[in-house]
DNA sequence: ACTAGATGTAAACGTTTGCTGACTTAGCCA
DNA sequence: TGGCTAAGTCAGCAAACGTTTACATCTAGT
């Protein structure tokens, strides 16, 4: 679970330590990162205890609040990780490509996790703040996804296209979380190839190609 | 666990009270079931306790343990009115029909709270015997919706049917949670007329009409 | 009217939670 | 090599949790 050899300081100046440094900050970060999204994409924020986070992380519990502050930054950490995440998938696709992009999202399973950061946004902690930037990628992704379709800021007639959007992209969180997390077959045994094409009518339903 | 909840022992002949009797446990439990169904599909299982959900039905805490045997039993019994509701819905609906009854869900917010019992099929408690309950009502459900457009059980070839049924389900309860519990606008306040249109186009495209 | 049992109440129990402060150990440079 | 600081450990606190226990009060049947 957590007995890692003992690793001889290594003083490495520029390459990535090709095993891990006994001491070394923002690798603990990031396996804090890792194990916290994955618990509360899956348990939920409440059900998930630092505790936990602490032990898969195979880290001390009290450098979580070194770290974050509080369990809440920890989740808000995992937000914005997740936010950055999602937006790279939005913006960065050609809109054509969407509904492949939605699917790997949501095949992965893996440790990666792509799926489980999609499910994370369907989490809330009770927390104003963390609710907030839940709220704020949701609506930028979903502005993304339907700006790729024709829809502008403020433009009359098009407030139709951004719910619609906003629409595709609850279907596709709706998707991974009954994947990842309720397990429910056979939708959680479909491969990424199996996904793709109900996805892909899906989003073309919504948001149809102009 | 053997203890059953005590027999309501009304002599109620037919009319159904005017006012509230002082003492009447059906009436306590069915208070304690409408407020624990909008506090989990809200907030989680693990984020409400049981004294919100005693405080909102204005019941004393320890009845819960009285009716219920405990906060599982309580979100299992939960469940399986949200079961009995959905499974209402997509076995009595015509084929062609189902996605005015899903918007007709999707959009009661309101205190009768159709919304919600979608929402509470996406909150886990990690208790094993409750997730065997949602799993099953989503499985039947995603069955019945499938049976509408010609899946049959094992045969070949259709089980993409069911995958693509699974798939409506999960939009329409992502759908569901964005609205009511994450806020997403105008998701959020989208109306029913808004929303069935999409969902049309939705539903058609996953599951063509035959 | 009386009483037995159903219904509701109040207070506390033991456990688990997030978090903290004092402590120890490892890494790095002079 | 010493020593200073970053990194990690440890034990425990106060609050909140689900549940139980002992008690009070209402209702129905006779």
């Amino acid at each position: 679970m957590t007995a890692e050899p003992p690793v001889p300081a290594t003083s490495n100046t520029a390459g990535e330590p090709a095993q891990r440094r006994r001491r070394d900050a923002a690798e603990t970060r990031q396996l804090l990162l890792d194990a916290a999204r994955q618990r509360f994409a899956r348990d939920g924020y409440a059900a998930t205890t630092v505790r936990d986070i602490a032990d898969d992380a195979g880290v001390n519990v009290a450098l979580i609040s070194r770290y974050f502050t509080s369990k809440e930054g920890l989740f808000e950490a995992c937000l914005r990780a997740a936010g950055d995440e999602l937006r790279r998938t939005t913006g960065q696709t050609p809109a054509d490509r969407v509904p492949e992009a939605i699917a790997r999202h949501i095949a992965d399973l893996g440790a990666a996790g792509l799926s489980s950061q999609l499910s994370l946004l369907l989490r809330s902690s009770g927390d104003a703040g963390a609710d907030e930037i839940r709220r704020g990628v949701l609506v930028r992704s979903s502005e993304q996804l339907a700006a790729a379709r024709g829809w502008r800021p403020g433009e009359p007639g098009s407030e139709q296209l951004l719910l619609r959007a906003q629409m595709a992209l609850a279907a596709g969180i709706g998707v991974a979380v009954l994947r990842s997390s309720i397990r429910l077959e056979p939708l959680s045994s479909a491969t990424e190839q199996d996904l793709v094409g109900p996805l892909r009518d899906l989003v073309d339903a919504l948001l149809p190609p102009r």
